[in-house]
DNA sequence: GGGTAATCTGACCGAATGTTCAGATTTGTT
DNA sequence: AACAAATCTGAACATTCGGTCAGATTACCC
């Protein structure tokens, strides 16, 4: 209850706080991502980070809140590093771009990914209420976007949602369903070129929806 | 060796084993697919069969052994209903089919798709093994076609890996991730209508990139 | 109806797991 | 150096879960 000792919140006091609960998300996203969010214990987590158990639930009081907080940190990422549409460059440079950095984090970060996956086949709760927030006001934005591009003879009409669904759906299977991949293309890893070639591919079809003749 | 004492095996004997595992793989699937592979309980499944636990443990000896004949089922059912490419009907007709089938197996049976996603996510061996093993095989087989579909000038060349890879994605995103998609839909539930939306989108996009223009 | 195999089930067990906590140790500040 | 806050951690606890088993019950065949 006491305010005035407390001002070791915002001071550099605690690199030490800071370092570790990175330490913990990081390895805890991992985790997540090889053994599946239930069977994931923490003690796995504490021995792949190196510290006792007894700590990480210092940092995070229970194996939920440690999974919310590995989600935050995910999305947070997510909206980082995926550019929102611009309206002046056209649909041909934003979709292709769109569609390069959402493989892009499908290859990087094919944990984060998967641990979404995880969490939205389960239903938790935290993701879907962070999608009823965020993704469908996302969405109308691009509609109008798009309405404009079609109105401005740039593209064809088409079915937004279905349109984002499927982007969704391209980009992200190469992360989530990755060992199924990985088997069909009969490769032990995939390399930056497998995810080039999916980008041509992708883009290609998309852009082709659009009623875009894609160059090359 | 005694045969004729033992006729109850493939007599009629023992409908009661026939139905109780229909029972129990059918509750499983459920169960599997609304709570995680990890977080079922052999009692949840009991509970919601009407069954004992352990009379669950009499017809599947662990928990391992009841997901690995979810899992068979589920893929013995898929085999059945999809139907194989047939040179002779072309490409149009024979994706227009496929992706339809898999759309209907999407909105009919979304338990076991999602089941198989969760399982494929988590790189279980059984499912691994199962693409292996058919997989592969049948993506053979479809290059072999549609090899032949582009020599006869009936579709332009395709990376049929991602191809495969991108109907996969589409098909099943519908309903392993259901929540999100009913969410970007702003709907309760899916309805034949969204689904049958959906599989003019998709096919359309196929078809596209196939260079085959889809009538309608 | 008698006998055998199949089916059922309540009770139980060992192992594992999330969480707590008291006390030890380190860090930061004056 | 001294003190308080933050950090750390070994040990323990209650609960849960998968799996077992012996004995009861039922189904099937002569």
């Amino acid at each position: 209850m006491s305010e005035p000792k407390k001002r070791n919140k915002d001071q550099l006091k605690s690199h030490i706080r800071e370092q570790n609960q990175s330490l913990i998300l990081a390895t805890a996203e991992r985790v997540f991502a090889r053994q599946g969010l239930a069977r994931t214990t923490t003690q796995m987590i504490a021995d792949e980070a190196g510290l006792p158990k007894a700590n990480i639930h210092y940092y995070y009081r229970s194996k939920t809140d440690l999974l919310e907080a590995v989600l935050e940190n995910i999305l947070q990422l997510w909206l980082d590093s995926v550019s929102q549409f611009n309206v002046e460059e056209g649909p041909e440079a934003n979709l292709t771009r769109y569609i390069s950095q959402k493989l892009d984090q499908s290859r990087l970060n094919p944990c984060a990914s998967k641990v979404f996956a995880m969490a939205l086949i389960g239903e938790e709760e935290f993701v879907l209420e962070f999608i009823r927030r965020y993704f469908v006001g996302q969405l109308q934005k691009e509609r109008d976007i798009i309405d404009i591009w079609v109105a401005q003879g740039l593209m064809k009409p088409v079915a937004v949602e279905h349109l984002f669904i499927s982007l969704w759906a391209l980009t992200q299977t190469y992360a989530d369903f990755n060992a199924q991949v990985k088997i069909l293309l009969q490769k032990d890893e995939l390399s930056e070129q497998d995810f080039d070639e999916a980008k041509r591919f992708v883009t290609q079809m998309v852009l082709g929806i659009c009623g875009i003749e894609g160059k090359v």
